[in-house]
DNA sequence: CCAGATCGCTACTAAATTAGTAGCAATAGA
DNA sequence: TCTATTGCTACTAATTTAGTAGCGATCTGG
């Protein structure tokens, strides 16, 4: 198992992080939920654990490689871990998506003005 | 000019916005500022308005080609703008940057628990 | 006015990421 | 046992991003 998807790259604090040379925090920080669908399945399982095929079905087309891919990544992050129901928050996940809320909002006024 | 940038892809609500097929706000914003360099744009002109060539130096190893995509979609998206000095956030770009700066804190000590 | 330096930005190719589809092994229930 | 669903891998195609080169325009000093 796991012939194609090893070495998942997960940023960490002083690493070059794809690009940004310092590695300062927020830019692990940014270089990580910036990846595709990361930060919707941070939005996904906040109400509720969901299961593979629940968070596929949530986040329309997202393909199983890369939900797995990002799921891999955002447990190594310490923001996701698997539940008896799926997978869940952390307590760290929350503290996260707590500060990616109020976005919700605020994107509502935002695109009604576009 | 302009012969390969044509038809740059604005998220809009209402519509798919890559995969999400609610198009629902949130959505809509995660699309947009989960792309790549989104946000450290966002992040590296909060401080000072900043020109094309300082926001590359600053983000390391942006290529002008993506840095010229994401200024193009941050300002139809309303949440950058030109200045006298280069590229400035817009008073939306401001709110929302206020959402983001709590994160960098958070972000400092999130990479020390990894 | 003229050379040099710097600027915003385009063009192009290569590499990496993501989309999309198919399907298998494992578990759960009837 | 039969059927259904789940988590996940494998693979290819499409899209996005990286990386490098360089052009035309604008400044800057002499």
């Amino acid at each position: 198992m796991g012939k194609k998807t090893e070495g998942i790259k997960i940023p960490r604090p002083g690493d070059p992080v794809r690009g940004s040379k310092t590695g300062q925090p927020i830019m692990v920080l940014f270089d990580l939920i910036g990846r595709r669908w990361a930060m919707g399945i941070l939005w996904n399982l906040s109400d509720q654990d969901c299961t593979f095929r629940e968070l596929q079905t949530r986040c329309a087309s997202m393909s199983p490689t890369v939900l797995n891919t990002r799921l891999k990544e955002l447990r190594a992050a310490g923001l996701v871990e698997k539940s008896t129901d799926g997978y869940a928050l952390t307590d760290a996940g929350r503290v996260l998506y707590g500060h990616l809320e109020p976005l919700g909002d605020w994107a509502e006024g935002w695109v009604k003005s576009l």
